[in-house]
DNA sequence: TGTACATCAGTGAACGCGCGTTCACTGATGTAC
DNA sequence: TGTACATCAGTGAACGCGCGTTCACTGATGTAC
């Protein structure tokens, strides 16, 4: 049964989507093909309509979630000072309703030891995202020169993502918690 | 052929060292019980006669890798001022060296993102492997109240862990030496 | 605009492969006397 | 201390299972006239 053009790009959509989802929720190497399929509604068989294989769909469905990732940070700071915008985006990216929700949060904290070990295409979309998710906080430090401004950027990713894998890591509700908390006073007052 | 008592505790060891090694650099989920035991020169059907399960000797694997990791970063601070001691703990773990030699570093920074999924016994020595770490680098925080010195030893380590994550995603270089001395400086000056 | 045919999205079964785990077997080690 | 027997570390083959990928088939969609 043939599908139209249009619905055939609805299915592709779908399944980037639900692969977007499911990788962060359960890990990539633990995400099978069918796992992904039968979410999105779908028999695995007709995978290979959409996508050429398994990496191309990994590194496909994550620069889907980057572009997303970013596109809300940017939209959270308008009509705020750059200061105020920076501490929305650190405040919410260490919530802890994003802890709790792995399946719609960053993917560089949600898969990022596993990443390392993805395909070079895959490598080439997490080290565009980094890039970009540095850039977004470099334009939301004022008085720092540009340079120091990327720097002190660069510091607060790498707490953000720590900050995450950690108190997601952590079994005890309140010390995770307080890791969250933690690490945002950390970044805010630095 | 029986082994003797010595030889039986030897191997064991060398199953748990080697499980510690392979973890790191392939991930849990990709690394394979076989692989295990070939890496340590013996066939993978004898792994039950020491172990209970795979669950079992990733928890126990773990467990020692944390031991050797605190052990080293306590023996690193003797005969140091505190604040030596905790320079030397951050240049350390936030060094090229560490960053290309996954199978030798820490845990946290190399399986971080899998361990989330882990069974309770694996959650459990991870958790306990944090609050050792926080407690390392706050022995070497003076000129602060405890509480105030174990939230900035915590959020340290959010930052050790994102900023190692981070500069072994990244394809570049020159990008990750970067992400490597921006997130020390950042530690340090904070 | 209508008809005839080619295309192809999705199904469901099958493939080879590696996984964690089990088991019969071996012979050196450990134990009981 | 020496002998007889039980134990068990390690081998290698086998198990059922889920994986990524392939394929014959279907029938609605798209294209050509």
């Amino acid at each position: 049964m043939r599908k139209s053009r249009k619905e055939t790009a609805e299915t592709r959509e779908l399944i980037l989507n639900t692969a977007a989802r499911e990788y962060r929720q359960n890990g990539i190497a633990e995400t099978g093909l069918a796992e992904v399929m039968n979410a999105a509604g779908l028999t695995h068989g007709g995978f290979y309509r959409h996508f050429e294989s398994k990496e191309d769909l990994v590194s496909q469905s994550l620069q889907r979630t980057f572009d997303q990732l970013f596109e809300g940070m940017d939209a959270s700071g308008v009509g705020k000072t750059a200061n105020d915008a920076l501490a929305a985006i650190v405040n919410h990216y260490l919530s802890p309703g994003q802890r709790d929700h792995f399946e719609r949060a960053c993917p560089l904290a949600a898969l990022g030891s596993e990443l390392r070990r993805a395909d070079d295409s895959t490598r080439d979309v997490v080290s565009s995202g980094v890039g970009q998710f540095v850039s977004i906080l470099r334009k939301r430090i004022d008085r720092l020169p540009p340079r120091q401004a990327k720097a002190k950027a660069t510091a607060m990713v790498s707490a953000l993502v720590g900050g995450m894998v950690l108190a997601r890591l952590v079994n005890d509700r309140t010390v995770s918690n307080s890791i969250l908390k933690d690490t945002r006073d950390f970044i805010l007052q630095a």
